[in-house]
DNA sequence: GCTGAATATGCGCTTATGCGCATAAAGGAG
DNA sequence: CTCCTTTATGCGCATAAGCGCATATTCAGC
């Protein structure tokens, strides 16, 4: 269902950390709470919420959690994520 | 900007009515009521937010309100409107 | 075992969202 | 002017969402 997706898509602190994650890497929490500006706690609930759409996975590697978008999503899915990375993307840039 | 869009989006009877006006076409809101499954209120409100968000047009005729996706969406807003109706036209296929 | 870093979670609070109901507003028909 | 249809909106309510704070959990290093 492509409902939960957008939900999980339509908050500032969830966009800004997928678009973060859409360069194909791993990234782990401190990094993008760093990085989105975020406390802790907040930025992993968030992260929970992605990963409970299915949009993002997440692995153990000692201390930290190395989060990755879903490199099975459908390609629907996929293509609603691109455009909306995209989309972000450029709205960012006009506003630069 | 790509957040008021998603969230407008991310909403089950606002999905079904932008779902509907892709057809390219005009529809009531009694029509759109009708085919949704909404109530009246329900359906006018959320065609409010559709509106404020950007994604359609209304346009007053008669007694009735017809509404229409806006025809002038950036490239970007309809990458990811397409992308959406997309999608939650194969999961509508696949559940069928 | 102890300490510190990284992450998750329980809890309470505040605000946003969606709904129904009733009513107002706008326009056509008689 | 009156009545009917269509649409919008004020209001109150119930629930969901997001947040901070404190605390639990997990793991590495000593």
């Amino acid at each position: 269902m492509i409902l939960p997706i957008l939900s999980a898509l339509a908050d500032p602190t969830r966009l800004e950390a997928i678009r973060l994650l859409s360069d194909g890497g791993e990234h782990c929490v401190c990094e993008l709470m760093r990085r989105v500006g975020a406390t802790q706690s907040r930025m992993s609930r968030h992260m929970q919420v992605l990963k409970q759409a299915g949009l993002v996975l997440d692995r153990r590697d000692a201390q930290w959690v190395r989060y990755r978008v879903n490199p099975d999503l459908s390609p629907e899915v996929r293509a609603v994520l691109d455009a909306v990375c995209h989309a972000a993307q450029s709205a960012q840039r006009s506003a630069a």
